[in-house]
DNA sequence: CATGAATGAGCTTTCATTCAT
DNA sequence: AATGAATGAAAGCTCATTCAT
């Protein structure tokens, strides 16, 4: 469904949606090669297979592109990573699994990380909180199911700052890959991060 | 002595030195508020002290500017992280040290990390290379501290890996105050972190 | 009936009337508030209670809007000044009742007198001259009541230069509204002009 | 010296005068050919003799240059009216004379009149009413000298109207110039209106 | 007849950079 | 060495008009 943070001069809502796809898949691959600031709007809409006029049937604002691209770029993390594991039954085993799938996620959307992370600050206060909050959400999922695995009890603030440290280290492979992608496969990576992990929050390796 | 990667016209090197090092004090102030994109070129010269004219005496392109703010942020961490600590004796003592004293560095550099890794991507490959190797330099430094530090072996991209991800909780503090600093004092998130940290090396706490 | 100095793609003469009326009462009032430049055609099209679609079926382009807004506004004050009189019998008295009832139509019509004489400007030559037409014959009515009123021959160009004085100070009253209405009630401001306007005639008021 | 209601990038005061002068100049040329919305600033910049980067080191906004077109042509009447008579020696016969200059500079500037009341109306309310000041200013000067010229007493509501209808017939005759110079010369005019307004003075002609 | 999505020329404004003084 | 006026390419955005449905 169309976002309606952004506001359309045009009215069939299905119509909407399509060209916003259209548009966010044209901006990104934008971004990616030049970032935001680089990227007219112009290109955008070329991009995008429309008019400069017409991109701007959909949008008010360069702005309100770069929302919606942060805004479907979450929207896609959260949902693959929603798919990708069983969060209703809690389990050191399920954790790992979310953890790694996290880790392959952040692996599969580099590009789309990096647009984000750099480009949010860009944002105007308001939409930036809106899309922040979804940052928020997905943390504050892997905290609730940090907590529920655990065998041992944890503190409150524990499992938020475990939670945060794998955001981290998922995003930093996309961030950091010119010096760890020389170093590691994605294999690998998962693997000793994920022992590393367990290590220190003293749960034998299942 | 004044970085000679980029191109001056003037040749008194002392008065480049100075000049650059009110360049940067501007810039920085500036790009703390707006951004590198949304920052002028003769808002710059202002904030410098001196015009755009004189500006443009020091540097060739707006993207040197913020070059030299890159590398002289990089060059204070360094500088302020080497005096941090005894590296010439390595322990786990002295890795706590070192850790900590990086953690409290981020704390109070954060607008100028926040900056650092948000524009770097604006330079261009080949300075964007030089900068980065700085990052690489400090980032062995530690990997170094820590094999030397160890009780027991580590494998050596364990060690890299460790190294790694300690730089990126200390970036996190400064890149998720949002969200973390809500949540935690500097002194619980060292604390906590340190933790962690010697937990999964299978450290116990000094 | 509908001005057929603008060009409809519909047939059905009724309708054209219909719509039109619709487009110079939302142009209008758009007009008012914003002047012909910076209303938009969409903005006319939604104040009129259709589509932009459905506006380009009645006119061809901008201008013509403003054609017929300012062609409905002369017929407007046409009309009403044919009806505040008795033309046929010419004499002082009537000539006088002339004179206060355009002043006061001049008064209730403030706006649409400022559009039109505002923006005559931007017609296009030949559309102008149409407009101003209904100008030259007003004052021609005007300037043969004059003359068939007084009791003394009065030179023609006489009666032609009165006869536009007085349009021109009911315009006046309108334009210079920030001056003069801040000085003077209509009732005030309609006695002293026609007080000086028999004086100037040498007519001892009735 | 240059207007200051009007913020400039250049400091050099006398260049910022020359300039703008230019700037008027290419300006009015403009707008007497299309008027002020139909201008472009690219026009505008290059009938001033200089690029569009140059213009807007020079204002602000492209409202700014009819600002400065509006404020100029005020003052130039004005300051040719004052030059026009003896203000400090009222009589009848000065009377006259300030009338008919005022008519013969309304002549020599039709061009310039038109432009300003037309176009002030584009000016944001603060500035307009800067400009209007202008007016009321030069009315007050018609309306003193009326009242220390007449041998009788006149009504002070009475010298403002007598006033402002001096001015309107001043304009008149640029405004209504498809009309009026048709029938009329200038001297006939002058002729006529200066008899009407002394007759209603009841005024022997000296 | 009515609709409204699509178009792109064209607008105002900004800003990195140069160069004569 | 320092200045700041001049430049113009290029940006974001608007809007009159068309035309397929």
């Amino acid at each position: 469904m169309s976002n309606n943070q952004v506001v359309s001069s045009v009215k069939d809502t299905g119509l909407v949606e399509k060209r916003r796809n259209q548009m966010i898949k044209g901006a990104i691959a934008l971004f990616k090669e030049k970032g935001f600031h680089r990227t007219t709007t112009r290109e955008i809409a070329r991009e995008s297979g429309f008019s400069i006029g017409t991109l701007y049937e959909y949008i008010r604002t360069k702005e309100d592109v770069l929302f919606l691209v942060c805004d479907a770029i979450y929207d896609q993390v959260r949902d693959r990573l929603e798919a990708s594991a069983d969060w209703q039954n809690p389990s050191v085993a399920n954790l790992e699994k979310v953890v790694e799938s996290f880790f392959r996620l952040m692996d599969d959307m580099q590009e789309e990380i990096i647009i984000m992370y750099q480009e949010v600050k860009s944002l105007k206060k308001k939409t930036k909180e809106y899309v922040l909050n979804k940052e928020r959400d997905m943390v504050a999922m892997l905290d609730k199911m940090i907590r529920a695995s655990l065998p041992q009890a944890i503190a409150k603030q524990d499992a938020a700052l475990i939670a945060n440290n794998i955001f981290v280290q998922g995003q930093m492979w996309a961030f950091r890959r010119w010096m760890l992608q020389k170093q590691f496969t994605l294999e690998a990576y998962i693997e000793r991060q994920m022992h590393f992990l367990l290590q220190s929050l003293a749960i034998d390796k299942v």
